[in-house]
DNA sequence: AAGACAATACCAACCAGTCGGTATGTCAAT
DNA sequence: ATTGACATACCGACTGGTTGGTATTGTCTT
């Protein structure tokens, strides 16, 4: 009788506050920014009172680094799981790890666009609390690939690079990419500064 | 007598109000961000009031899109004046290019933040105003160097690469690069991102 | 019973934008 | 060379709404 089922749906399930908040901050702060997006925004979004927000933060900016470190986690375990660490060239394995990054291109534009990197162009200045989460997080991102490319450049070596500057380079073609895929609102741009990292890796390698 | 020197140093000359709105906005936005840079605190830094600011722009947005239309044409003139267009050989025109951005770089970090790059990133889904001024802007900015590479590409064809695309890729390394400065807090990936446009220049050209 | 978790009401500060008014400059007719 | 009509540039108090954050109370779970 208590309606119980109307009460689940209009409610989320008790102890799942956190986590909504920070799936909400994700849609929200990918969309419109972080100093854009309103605490009652997003308590609106997550389906969650203010108390409940500040029960889990301690201010917006405890919600900004939660959000940014929710998001190296997620996006780790995504590359980490992923079977394009199967191919037993490491070269290879760079190539399939753009080829991956294409096709994350395929879905709608604030889907793809990296919640660290947005945020830090933001509040580099402003929080360091939330810079620091953002460096950590750009940093793991670069871990992926590095491994792979200091496999890559034992059995080839090249003068003058090094495994982790040309991992940070993945990242550069990355984010720079989304930055222009946001100004034309189209992905392609960012689709082909993937084509010229690849093209660049093989002209590195001699492949 | 009449203390017109304190009156000067006091309040601006009548007619500058709004080029001091523009620059102040440079400044604010790039350290804190569009969003989180408010119309008092504009007014405040600019030395004017908010009468002034509305009499000048229709709303907050209006300022938005004056400035990165300023950043174009202000960054457009700085571009084409310099001598690193003086070179006979396009190729070595790009090369003083990258040299001319790498110079840029032993700025402070807020100094050397491209103002398009970084406002496109909070409003591209909320201002269509400013998204297409600051599409505008990038694409102004890849214009510089798309002179010299279809010349150099002229000279020696790439199968495959176009000088509309590699242009932007110059724009990738830069915005790119600027991302992981912001998060390192340091300017020194920034200009290895120059490096490794450098060398895949160096590899594409056959130099 | 006790503590974790969440709902509600509330606050002072701040937000973008408005509006009636004044200061300054322009220009044509006197 | 004055005058006066008009436009531009600017001023700053004000408004309705929103901000991040708090205080208090209630309700689940163990």
């Amino acid at each position: 009788m208590k309606d119980g089922q109307s009460q689940a749906t209009r409610r989320a399930p008790r102890g799942s506050a956190r986590a909504r908040l920070i799936a909400a901050a994700r849609d929200l702060v990918r969309r419109k920014g972080f100093a854009a997006t309103s605490v009652d925004e997003l308590c609106a979004a997550a389906g969650v009172t203010k108390g409940a927000f500040f029960h889990h933060f301690a201010s917006k900016e405890g919600l900004g680094v939660a959000l940014i470190e929710d998001w190296t986690e997620t996006t780790g375990a995504m590359f980490a799981a992923h079977p394009y660490n199967a191919a037993a060239d490491p070269f290879d394995r760079l190539i399939a790890y753009i080829e991956l990054r294409r096709t994350l291109l395929s879905m709608p534009l604030p889907e793809f666009t990296c919640v660290a990197g947005t945020t830090v162009q933001e509040v580099f200045d402003t929080s360091a609390a939330m810079r620091e989460a953002a460096r950590n997080s750009l940093a793991s991102g670069a871990g992926h690939v590095r491994a792979h490319l200091e496999a890559a450049l034992a059995a080839h070596p090249v003068p003058g690079v090094t495994a982790e500057s040309l991992a940070r380079q993945f990242q550069v073609a990355v984010q720079g990419g989304i930055i222009l895929a946001k100004a034309e609102n189209d992905a392609r741009p960012a689709r082909e500064a993937l084509d010229h990292l690849e093209r660049y890796l093989r002209l590195l390698f001699g492949r």
